[in-house]
DNA sequence: ACGGCCATGTCCGAAAACCGCGAGACTTCC
DNA sequence: GGAAGTCTCGCGGTTTTCGGACATGGCCGT
């Protein structure tokens, strides 16, 4: 094999008062990943794993996508939330990252919260992995999930 | 993910005077796997480990790949040679096979004789194994190989 | 002559480790 | 006595590692 054709990813960098951010798109315009700069090789790797294969090339992101992100480092904590994101993944971890996007901007919720919002109230451990593996920082909010007691719990980035 | 559009594979099944065989070629006319119907789940295992995601419709082979099917059948043991054949598998998988098409027809090797043509006289095993997960039979000849002996050794199916 | 051992590359299944946690028991300190 | 901090253990899904098995043949020691 090896002629099949590989999928085309976009990466474009888009510059936010808060440091460079790497956008990844594919042909279709969904979100596939997203990070800060610096985190470029977290997110390369984690890429990697989602989607096998693919051929990533500098470029520019579809028009909307762009705006919405700056417009989001720009205040408008809501511009994201009309994107769509495709991801791959475990059916788990979709499921925990679906959950992770109905929670409103400016609202917490703990790991327990999190993983009773999936069904699996038990799950706590996996659903706090499954947040890790996210390609796609802050659209995906990993960071408005906290500790039981109010504290950060781990957020080694 | 999975919203990545899976190439297109055509599962067409020719009959000949030994049983109906299994023909999947893909949008350029290559071969991918090629088995008799008695062994379909076989075939489908080796193809879906050499062409992952891929999407098997049913439906009629280019012409000329089915109409060199058809003549090998009928009697023209050379009514393969020109075909191309596209396959997934190792770097060594490969060799192996390349090296196997490389057989005339009507003469056998040893796996002993096999291991040294691709460069590794030593790796005898290894080359036995490639030899049976071949996903394309009787174009690729795994039935050309034999024991040092002279007998069959294994060939299970 | 005969039997046993080892090399070689890959796949597969099982098992264990890994983690961005939380509950409950226990200790410690007022 | 009570409140707050600490330790231990189990939760569940994923990833990684490891140990076999396999379509054999040559070499070495008896």
């Amino acid at each position: 094999m090896r002629n099949v054709q590989p999928e085309i990813l976009t990466l474009d960098r888009v510059a936010t008062p808060v440091g460079e951010v790497l956008l990844v798109t594919d042909g279709e315009g969904a979100v596939r990943a997203l990070d800060f700069a610096d985190y470029e090789a977290r997110m390369t790797r984690l890429l990697a794993r989602h989607a096998p294969g693919a051929m990533v090339v500098e470029g520019r992101a579809p028009e909307p996508v762009r705006s919405a992100v700056e417009g989001y480092f720009g205040g408008d904590v809501r511009a994201l939330d009309g994107l769509t994101v495709t991801t791959g993944g475990t059916d788990f971890q979709r499921t925990v990252w679906k959950a992770l996007r109905a929670i409103p901007a400016g609202e917490t919720r703990t790991y327990g919260q999190l993983a009773a919002a999936i069904g699996s109230p038990r799950a706590v451990r996996a659903a706090g992995l499954a947040n890790g593996q996210n390609p796609i920082a802050v659209i995906v909010p990993c960071h408005r999930v906290i500790g039981a007691s109010g504290s950060l719990t781990g957020y080694r980035w």
